[in-house]
DNA sequence: AGGAGATGTGACAGCTCCGTGACGACACAG
DNA sequence: CTGTGTCGTCACGGAGCTGTCACATCTCCT
């Protein structure tokens, strides 16, 4: 399906990563050390890679950094593997140009959903990574959002929500369901959170706020009709 | 809520367990030994195994695998419950196919919020979204109803009204059978509740309210003949 | 035709749910 | 240390939803 470079220092680790992307018919390459990892990924240019934040030699930020700097490499997906849960990692993440990341300890499903949702993306550059929709229009790998042409600063969290939202369009949310995919499982938060950044993102959303639609009892819906997608 | 299997040999953290899934509105079995889970989750197909790593006759481990690689258990949901927070165990619980882990010591909650996390999930692919009925079409995913062509607003109770009608359609329901399918199983209603509703659904339905039979001494039923189904 | 029981209808009060603004906790930058 | 930005929680209030009741209408039986 994809070719796939891990790199993880931790046996364990990248057996199981090795193991469930293999299932999940996936060409898995491994790397144990991260000047190793950066030298296949040059040589082999896989479609992915998934890169541990923490490596005996090096960060995997340097390693995503110099792949996503270069004309190369640049267009090779990377999804981090953090250890810890701790925003600050996401967010260095994404500035660095990673296009997504898993927290240990994460669910297997959880990881080959990210994986295979980043490989969709890549597949449709021009379409998927650019979203344009009526008037919003959202760059995933740059995380800016423009609304009428002007730009919007949008929190990480306000950002993975409006995606998040996007990505499900046409479908009820509820606000359980959003607290697993915008939040980290293990977060203990009230349903009442998801409305206040509902709001938020509404308010940020100015002119377009409508997209995002509330039904009642259930949870909230991001809608619009076919003829404005892609415009 | 979701039928869920306990295998669990230690009693307190047994009571525990089955207690908070009872309270989170899941019908709970228990079984202690791991044969006799297997053969339960076997028989009784649950929606979520609740397993433990350690048990005395066998591990988790072997179930876990036995369920997964067999068809027609490959769809249960498996939760590991495992002693020791060690990063093998978690390796060996997931190579297996395990959806989620939690590690003795947990929080209650946490163990709750995984379980629900997995079992949405579970649950997201298998329902069928778009009913086409005559003039009547329902999706369930946006939780939207249009009656010849134009979008008409339902209440939470009103769509579930409806779609539940519709599950069984042909079929007479009972006031009373409609009052736990549609309300809260704990709720004790008049079953005057449901004519109100079936006439407040009605009056939205509008062209469409003969879709909705009045089975007089018995309940009602949804009827429409197959040739105006599909459509 | 008349009556009893079942069902339809309209009104209303209570309640749930959601939007909103405010606040405190926390992390980070200067 | 202070200022700034982000995030989670809370309390309030309004809008919409829902259960019940009383009465009207209907259906079936005698």
């Amino acid at each position: 399906m994809a070719r796939v470079l891990i790199v993880e220092d931790e046996p364990d680790l990248q057996q199981v990563l090795e193991y469930n992307l293999r299932q999940a018919g996936h060409d898995v390459t491994v790397a144990s050390r991260g000047a190793e990892g950066l030298r296949v990924a040059r040589e082999q240019r896989p479609d992915l890679v998934l890169l541990d934040l923490m490596l005996p030699d090096m960060q995997g930020t340097e390693i995503c950094r110099a792949l996503k700097s270069a004309p190369e490499t640049g267009g090779i997906s990377v999804v981090m593997v953090t250890a810890k849960g701790e925003e600050i990692d996401r967010v260095v993440g994404f500035e660095l140009g990673a296009d997504d990341y898993v927290v240990k300890p994460f669910s297997v499903r959880e990881l080959l959903l990210r994986v295979g949702a980043v490989l969709r993306r890549a597949q449709q550059p021009a379409e998927e990574n650019a979203i344009q929709f009526g008037a919003l229009k959202i760059d995933r790998a740059a995380h800016r959002v423009w609304i009428n042409g002007a730009e919007v600063d949008f929190t990480p969290l306000e950002f993975r929500l409006l995606v998040t939202l996007y990505e499900r369009r046409n479908r009820v949310q509820t606000r359980a369901s959003l607290l697993d995919d915008v939040w980290d499982v293990q977060a203990e938060l009230t349903t009442r959170t998801v409305d206040t950044h509902v709001k938020r993102l509404r308010e940020k959303l100015g002119p377009v706020r409508d997209y995002v639609e509330t039904v009642r009892g259930v949870g909230y819906r991001f809608v619009g009709s076919p003829a404005e997608a892609g415009r």
